[in-house]
DNA sequence: TTGTAGGCGTTATCAT
DNA sequence: ATGATAACGCCTACAA
């Protein structure tokens, strides 16, 4: 790599003047600006970022921490988070945790295990330098382990704190049950099955909150033989269809997409068809709903606004313009979901 | 951030003596050592990675330049890349050049815009002092982007070079079209449609190759009028469905599981029944595949082998084990597809 | 056994 | 207008 010196020396000038040059000091000749600007440009000579840091303790970088990139709501919010970052003159930089790849999800509770892989990532964007931090959870939950100094300005996404220094930018589940749940009722259903995730589950509460609320307000009786938990994946919307069913509900509101596609499963099985003989309503949107058939009606994350809108509290916080918390309370921002109708909810006299 | 200086004063002695006994280096006393080590363990001392590199030249950090990570195929090759780097106590960091979400596909053959955002990418790792560089494309094509010196080791993942000194990973597409035709045949179709992707495209021109050969091996006479182009989308698949049908083939083989769902559309349309009427087969196995009904046969991707061979060459790269191409020309280690049969190849009586 | 000096690449400060 | 110096955090060679 050309260095700065190299550049000065070949120039005959000092390693001030060229660093004053490529930084637009103005007490410079125009001919030494001329003489050095044309070698920096044959010699391809590029700035070490890193040791840019090292002296200004600055670098317009920006560390992302992922719990894993894998997670199907992950890319998303990275891309989202990267754009604003470039737009504002912000480089960025991945850490992927990889957590369900090594654990699945067994590293919930350990926080031991857990921290053993944060540390070190935390570490490497410390060194780098880097100006602030964004920690894109896997699934939301409170996590408390920003409660040491991170000795930086940080945003968590898709999920809570319980510091007031990290706001958190999340999605808003309570509002997305409702709405989904209200849509169901509207297209005639009243006896409307639900199939949360793990019921221990923030998105699972707030969803059945939300669902709750819709009910409550179309004036359905709520019925908590119809509410059924799961494992988020297709097998559990399998099993937990069969006892829906058979308590002869005309609709089935997943909290997963793939969970409605093990719902589609056992319909199938038992000769009956999706949307007509039980209606079946999704969460996530994520690309499979599109090809099942019919189409998964279902409730769309707001991904990209969520990294959107965490970039953009996190520069703000960089550049003293955001107000922390007061009285201690975290912040939250909550990004709503966006309802997408498709084939798979049809319509009943009631 | 707790700095090697401050220990050294804490414990009244220099950053050297802390450097030693940090490093493992032997001429310390047992006292000192305690005190030190106690020390750095109260006050959460951890080395800054980045000046150890600045020092060292050496960083045991790898770095991953992703075409797009929103790509399908990419995290899966990052996640095996870092799950073998951690194991052989390597380091990770992710460049994301979101090529995709900036252009879609008008950047293929834009070099200076590409090289606009390839080249920050390239500095940022530079400035890291990253040991090794592993590049991970989002589709096959020749990268020409590597002559320049890249003044470190490299690998090209899932696309390939026209450098000797960068060895690429690429995914045996022949093959994959030879083993998913053959497959076809041996279910006793004889007329077989063929959508491809575009039709200058790598992966499009060796599946094909591939496919024609199983013909060929199989005395069925091979129909250029058979073979459509698409672009790789859903929309594509039920474009090109009509013709071939029209046709008459009582097969169609898709190069990707998305034209594959573009053909079950056009099929529903028809009322036929894919796996019955016509049997349809896909490739990349991505997750919608499974979803499909009849779920969908297919060939997968062997991303983590890529994303761990690719590992591996680096890291022996780095160690000066592997010894650079004879003759000037590239190295290609090609990774095999899988077949995974599932529901939507029908048998039928030849 | 421990410490000093120098340097990795850059820039702010303070001369000249 | 230009340059010498020191400092960012760390490590290695060498000196004490």
């Amino acid at each position: 790599m050309v260095t700065l010196k190299e550049i000065a020396q070949e120039c005959n000038v000092s390693a001030t003047t060229v660093s004053n040059i490529l930084n637009g000091k103005p007490k410079v000749s125009e001919e030494t600006r001329l003489k050095v600007l044309d070698v920096v440009k044959r010699r391809g000579y590029q700035p070490n970022y890193i040791a840019q840091g090292l002296r200004n303790q600055k670098t317009r970088t920006i560390g992302i921490i992922a719990e894993d990139i894998a997670q199907f709501s992950t890319p998303g919010m990275i891309e989202s988070i990267m754009a604003f970052c470039e737009e504002k003159g912000y480089r960025t930089i991945v850490q992927n945790l990889r957590l369900y790849a090594r654990w699945q999800e067994s590293w919930f509770n350990n926080e031991e295990a857990y921290r053993s892989v944060l540390e070190p990532a935390l570490q490497e964007l410390r060194s780098i330098k880097v100006d602030g931090l964004i920690y894109v959870a896997g699934h939301a939950r409170i996590i408390h382990f920003f409660k040491e100094d991170l000795s930086m300005p940080a945003v968590m996404a898709y999920a809570y704190t319980d510091s007031p220094a990290v706001p958190a930018v999340v999605i808003e589940d309570e509002q997305g049950g409702y709405d989904i749940m209200k849509y169901v009722l509207s297209m005639g259903h009243r006896r409307i099955g639900i199939i949360g995730g793990r019921a221990d589950n923030i998105h699972t509460k707030k969803r059945l909150l939300g669902a709750q609320k819709a009910m409550f307000e179309a004036q359905v009786l709520y019925n908590p033989d119809w509410v059924r938990y799961g494992a988020w994946d297709r097998d559990s919307g399998y099993e937990m269809a069969k006892p829906l069913i058979d308590a002869g509900v005309t609709a089935i509101f997943c909290m997963a997409d793939r969970m409605a596609g093990g719902v589609y499963d056992y319909l199938e099985e038992c000769g009956l068809k999706a949307g007509v003989d039980v209606s079946v309503a999704g969460f996530d949107n994520q690309d499979v709903a599109e090809y099942f058939r019919p189409a998964l009606t279902t409730m769309a994350l707001p991904l990209s606004e969520i990294g959107h809108k965490s970039a953009e509290i996190l520069l703000k916080e960089i550049d003293g313009e955001w107000k922390a918390a007061s009285g201690g309370t975290p912040v939250e921002i909550g990004v709503p979901c966006t309802l997408v109708v498709r084939k798979s909810v049809g319509k009943i006299e009631a």
